[in-house]
RNA sequence: CGGGGUGUGGCGCAGCUUGGUAGCGCAUCCGCUUUGGGAGCGGAGGGUCGCAGGUUCAAAUCCUGUCACCCCGACCA
C-alpha cells in the first residue's frame, strides 16, 4: 500500500510539546501519531493507528496459535456481575462509574473477569467442551489517580485481556505456560528487551502470577535482578536465602547489659563498642530489630499484633511486608496501642515479652539457628547480647518483610541483586476458582458430577506497547521503529523538484507496492531538509531518497537505525529492497 | 490526598514586577524566488489573554474566588 504524504492526515511539530517529558509521549506527539484530548485520553491519529494495528496483529496470530478465540464485550458494564465478586466494592475509586437515565449503576470495565466467567457459564456445561481460551482487545478505563507519561499511563487505553477455563489443575498449568510462550513469542517479535518477573497477585486473589516488564529508565516499576543470571524479580516477591544453621554448643552465654540511651540501632551500636567494653565490635547486623505492626484478617475488624525481626541493618519495606500478610490488612503500631500493652518497651523490644505474651513473631530468613543476636531486653535501657536461636528464644516461623539492597546475594545463588526499572507491559496470572467460585461455574463430569472450573486471566498493554516500543527504539532524531511495528517498510524521500525525481519515485513506490511492500511516498513540495527531518522522525526503518542521484542512475537507501547509505542502482532497487524488507 | 508549577492565535513562548493600541518564532494562506538537511523576500488571515467577581477613567497586568492542566510523591498494576 502507497500511502501518499502529501494527503496523510499528519503534522509534525518541530517543537517538543510542552506537558511531555518522557520520549515515548516527546516523539509520538510531534511525529503525530498521537494526540492528548484529555488527561490520560489520547486520540491516535493515522500513524498511531497503523503502528497499533501491528501490534494487535502480533497478538491476534499469537494469541490464536495457542488456540484463543477472540471475542468482544462492551466496555460498558452492568454493576451487578461486579458486586457479585465484590470488585465494585474492592476496586474502590478505581473505576468509572456512572448511571444511566433510569439511575441503574453501570461501570467503564477496568477488566472482564466476571462478563468472561459469565458468558462460559451460559454457553458450556460439559466436561466435554473444556478446555477453551477466550480473549478480546478492547478498550479499558480505569480512573487513575495520576494518569502520566503520555499513553503509558492512560485512563483509556487498549488490552488484550485473555482468559483460560480448565477443569483441573494441570490444565490450568498447560494455559498458563500456554500464554507464557505465546507472550514471549509476541514480545520477541515486537522486537522488546524485556524480563519476566515473578509477581505477588495481590487483589487479583491467585497464586502463580509473572509480569513481563519492558527494560526502560523510564517505567515505573521497580524490580531487582541477578547479576550474574537470568534472574528477576519484583522487590515483593524476592525470597531472601538462608544462610545455613550454626551450632549452638559453641556460642557464649546470653548477657544482659545495661545500655543507657540506646533507643535505636545505632545509638545501640555505638555504644556497644565505645563504652561497653565486650572486647569485639558490632555492627548493625549484628542486631535484632523488633519491628511491631498489627494486621487484620479480611472481613474481621480485630486488630491482631505481629512482631517482625530483622537485621539492626535493614528497614522494613512495607511493601513486602504487605505483600507477605496478604490477603491480610497491616498497619504500623500507634502510640496508643503501645500504651494498651505495657510488655512493648518501645525500643527494647526483644523476644522473650512478645512470646510470654503470645504475640506471634516472624523473623528474617537470616536469622537462622544458631545465629547470636543482640537485643532488645524488655526493659528501658537494657540489651541483651549473643541471644542465640534455638537455645535462647525460637521465633514462629520467617517472614519477607527486610529491604532488599543492591549487592544482596540472588536467591538462585548466582550473582548479586541490582535495581532495574520497567514498564509493565504484560502480566499472567494463574487465577484459580475465585471466579469460577463467585459465578459457581462447573461443567458436568463423565461421572455426572460438577466439576469448578480453574481459569487464568492474562493481559497485555496493547496501547503502551506503543510506547513501551517507543521507549526503547528512539534516538534524537526521533523514533525508529523495529520492522514488525513499523507504520511502513519503505519512506521514499523525494528530493528535488524535477518531474525525473518525481516520475522515478512513483515508478519505485508503485512498483514495490506491488511486491507487497508498504510504503510511505513523500510528494509534498516542501524542502529536502523538512521530507529528512520528517522522515527521520516519523521512524520507518527503510528510508529511500530519490533525488541527484537519479543523474548516475543510482538512489540512496538509508538505514534509519544505523544512519548507514548505501547507492543502488535504479535497476536493482525494487528487488534490493524487497530482499532488505522480507529478511 | 500532599508538594511544586502553568494557563496569552493550531504549537512553543514573551509581555504581568511598574495598569494605557496584545507581541515573537513555528505552522497556515497569497505572490515571486528557491529545492540534498527544518529556505528567502513581500503580503495576509487567525487571540472573549482559563473563568467569575472586584479595584480603576482604563486590567493580560493589581485584588478575591474558582476551574483546568502539567510535574514530583502517595495510590494503583
Amino acid at each position: 500500500m502507497i500511502t501518499r504524504m502529501s494527503t496523510l492526515f499528519l503534522r509534525t511539530l518541530r517543537e517538543d510539546p510542552a506537558d511531555a517529558e518522557v520520549p515515548s509521549h516527546r516523539l509520538l506527539v510531534r511525529a503525530g501519531y498521537v494526540r492528548r484530548v484529555a488527561p490520560g485520553g489520547f486520540a491516535w491519529l493515522p500513524l498511531g493507528m497503523m503502528v497499533l494495528r501491528n501490534i494487535e496483529q502480533v497478538i491476534r496470530e499469537e494469541m490464536d496459535a495457542i488456540g484463543g478465540q477472540e471475542i468482544q464485550f462492551p466496555a460498558l458494564l452492568p454493576r451487578e456481575p461486579y458486586e457479585k465478586t465484590g470488585r465494585w466494592t474492592e476496586y474502590g475509586p478505581n473505576i468509572f462509574r456512572l448511571k444511566d437515565r433510569r439511575g441503574d449503576d453501570y461501570l467503564l470495565g477496568p477488566t472482564h473477569e466476571e462478563l468472561f466467567t459469565l458468558t462460559v457459564k451460559g454457553e458450556y456445561s460439559s466436561y466435554k467442551d473444556y478446555p477453551v481460551i477466550l480473549y478480546q482487545i478492547q478498550t479499558k478505563y480505569r480512573d487513575e489517580a495520576r494518569p502520566r507519561a503520555g499513553v503509558l499511563r492512560g485512563r483509556e487505553f487498549l488490552m488484550k485481556d485473555s482468559y483460560s477455563f480448565d477443569l483441573d489443575d494441570e490444565g490450568l498449568q498447560r494455559s498458563y505456560q500456554a500464554h507464557r510462550d505465546a507472550y514471549i513469542r509476541i514480545f520477541d517479535r515486537l522486537g522488546l528487551n524485556y524480563v519476566i518477573v515473578s509477581a505477588m497477585s495481590g487483589a487479583m486473589g491467585g497464586s502463580a502470577s509473572e509480569e513481563f516488564l519492558a527494560d526502560a529508565p523510564t517505567g515505573e516499576d521497580t524490580y531487582v535482578r541477578s547479576t550474574a543470571s537470568d534472574y528477576a524479580a519484583n522487590v515483593e516477591a524476592v525470597v531472601t536465602p538462608a544462610p545455613p544453621a550454626q551450632s549452638i554448643e559453641d556460642k557464649p552465654a546470653a548477657q544482659v547489659h545495661h545500655t543507657p540511651d540506646t533507643p535505636t540501632i545505632e545509638t545501640l551500636v555505638d555504644f556497644l563498642n565505645t563504652k561497653a567494653d565486650l572486647g569485639r565490635t558490632f555492627t548493625a547486623a549484628d542486631t535484632l530489630k523488633n519491628v511491631l505492626v498489627k494486621t487484620r484478617q479480611p472481613g474481621s475488624d480485630e486488630w491482631e499484633l505481629l512482631a517482625v525481626g530483622v537485621p539492626g541493618d535493614r528497614e522494613v519495606d512495607m511493601r513486602r511486608l504487605e505483600a507477605a500478610v496478604y490477603p491480610a490488612d497491616v498497619a504500623v503500631l500507634e502510640d496508643e496501642d503501645f500504651a494498651k500493652y505495657p510488655f512493648l518497651v518501645k525500643g527494647y523490644i526483644g523476644p522473650r515479652a512478645l512470646q510470654e505474651n503470645g504475640v506471634r513473631y516472624l523473623v528474617d530468613p537470616r536469622v537462622v539457628e544458631g545465629t547470636a543476636w543482640v537485643t532488645g531486653a524488655d526493659k528501658p535501657d537494657h540489651h541483651v547480647v549473643d541471644l542465640v536461636v534455638g537455645r535462647d528464644f525460637t521465633p514462629d516461623g520467617t517472614i519477607e518483610a527486610a529491604e532488599i539492597r543492591e549487592g544482596d546475594p540472588a536467591p538462585d545463588g548466582e550473582g548479586t541483586l541490582v535495581a532495574a526499572r520497567g514498564i509493565e507491559i504484560g502480566h499472567i496470572f494463574a487465577l484459580g476458582r475465585k471466579f469460577s467460585d463467585a459465578f459457581e461455574l462447573d461443567a458436568l463430569g463423565p461421572d455426572g458430577k460438577p466439576v469448578r472450573i480453574t481459569m487464568g486471566s492474562y493481559g497485555i498493554g496493547v496501547s503502551r506497547l506503543v510506547a513501551a516500543i517507543a521507549e526503547q527504539y528512539h534516538d534524537e532524531l526521533g523514533l525508529v521503529w523495529p520492522r514488525e511495528v513499523a507504520p511502513a517498510d519503505v519512506h521514499i524521500v523525494l528530493a528535488g523538484k524535477d518531474d525525473a525525481v518525481f516520475e522515478a519515485g512513483e515508478k519505485l513506490a508503485g512498483e514495490l507496492d506491488a511486491a507487497g511492500v508498504r510504503v510511505f511516498l513523500d510528494d509534498r513540495k516542501a524542502t529536502p531538509g523538512v521530507k529528512f527531518a520528517d522522515a527521520e522522525l516519523v521512524g520507518v526503518p527503510t528510508i529511500v531518497i530519490v533525488g541527484k542521484g537519479l543523474k548516475s542512475g543510482v538512489i540512496e537507501v538509508k538505514d534509519r537505525a544505523t544512519g548507514e547509505r548505501t547507492e543502488v542502482p535504479v535497476d536493482e532497487a525494487v528487488r534490493r529492497l524487497v530482499e532488505l524488507v522480507k529478511d
